[in-house]
DNA sequence: CGAAATTTGGAGTGAATATTCCAAAAAATG
DNA sequence: CATTTTTTGGAATATTCACTCCAAATTTCG
């Protein structure tokens, strides 16, 4: 009598094993962050998430599957945090608000790593095709939810039915990334502040009444 | 009896010396271009130029050198070809070209490999100084030469003193870029006519009588 | 409690990769 | 043409880095 067959069968994990999962997965997100992901190291999430190269390989098989869970991490936490703006964007207050939750982040950090979704994007789009399809359904997610945002705001009476939420949506998101690549290469919130500002302003042409 | 003191030494290239490093600089750039810097190794760009590692190092002290070339270079071909349509931006028409211009390539590359300066800037802002100086400048003249395209279109009359260039100029480089990186990650042509077409729409509520 | 499963420590391995070195070929120079 | 300079070939080195292995400690669970 056989158990039965489990093709992806994954050891459990302890409360402690999967606490020190997450830690892996949190250290290599932010050095990823900071650095990019070739250029760190095993040995650098090792230190910094205080494991040895043994918890490395347990939890992960290689350290591509290490990459595909910092690019989900940093979905959910990106996404997450822009959600809470975007679900209920009622009025064009409420777009300044996501502008300036956007552009308080990029002065607290400095200016620096630019978009946690962008710069994988960039460094991993060519070269790694699991992380590119992850990366790009997570794009697909977030421009969603800009969209529907848009498609909130215009039910609500806010926009007249000029105002194209899909690709109002998608050009917004573009403006965000290039804002956010532009500020990260000057160090310096202009480029973000005046590309949303401006897609703002034309959304605004929109503005009902 | 001395010769004059010169700091920086460079020995001198012949025809055919000159030659070698400039294939070698073509060669990283493209293989840089597809795969990234990181991945790019020595060997592949000996490879892709046809030449053995004492040419290498022969024409480039390090790696990180021959990555200045190839930013330079990147630099150069990007900027140069937008400036045949910037510079005499005269009208709404000349505009349009230009965005064909950008659409094109993207389709042509069946929208892969992004913005040639965009992913050099992703991949080394963060990590590599030199770099970074370099690209920010690069950055500064490209937005610097779409300024001088709208302030043409604004002193040839087709644009209204409402319109700020500098504002319009540093919106358009973000949508472009955003554009290009989410083509990319699409593998789609849409973000980047949408982006660059929003931001043309816009442009265009400042158009003259 | 005691067997089974999970987690951890840390040394070790092998491949990839940047860089160096020496000597020969080719080209420039006077 | 002789000498100096530049260019090239290719082997050798040294380091970084992903990944493996084995045994011990800890935790789970019947």
């Amino acid at each position: 009598m056989n158990k039965p067959l489990n093709i992806t069968q994954k050891p459990k994990l302890t409360k402690k094993g999967q606490e020190t999962r997450s830690r892996i997965i949190v250290a290599a997100a932010e050095l990823m962050y900071e650095q990019g992901v070739a250029r760190t190291t095993i040995e650098d999430v090792q230190h910094k998430a205080n494991i040895s190269s043994s918890q490395m390989y347990h939890y992960f098989k290689e350290k591509k599957e290490l990459v595909l869970e910092v690019i989900s991490y940093q979905t959910s936490k990106v996404i997450g945090n822009h959600r809470r703006y975007l679900s209920d964007l009622d009025s064009f207050e409420a777009l300044n608000a996501w502008r300036d939750f956007i552009v308080d982040i990029q002065i607290k950090r400095n200016c620096e790593g630019g978009c946690p979704l962008g710069s994988l994007a960039s460094e991993l789009v060519e070269i790694n095709t699991e992380a590119h399809q992850e990366i790009m359904s997570s794009f697909f997610e977030w421009e969603d939810s800009i969209r529907k945002g848009l498609r909130y705001m215009l039910n609500r009476g806010e926009l007249n039915s000029n105002a194209d939420p899909d690709k109002l949506a998608l050009a917004l998101l573009a403006a965000l990334q290039g804002g956010l690549l532009l500020t990260q290469v000057r160090r310096d919130p202009e480029p973000i502040i005046i590309a949303l500002d401006t897609m703002i302003e034309h959304i605004n042409s929109f503005k009902k009444i």
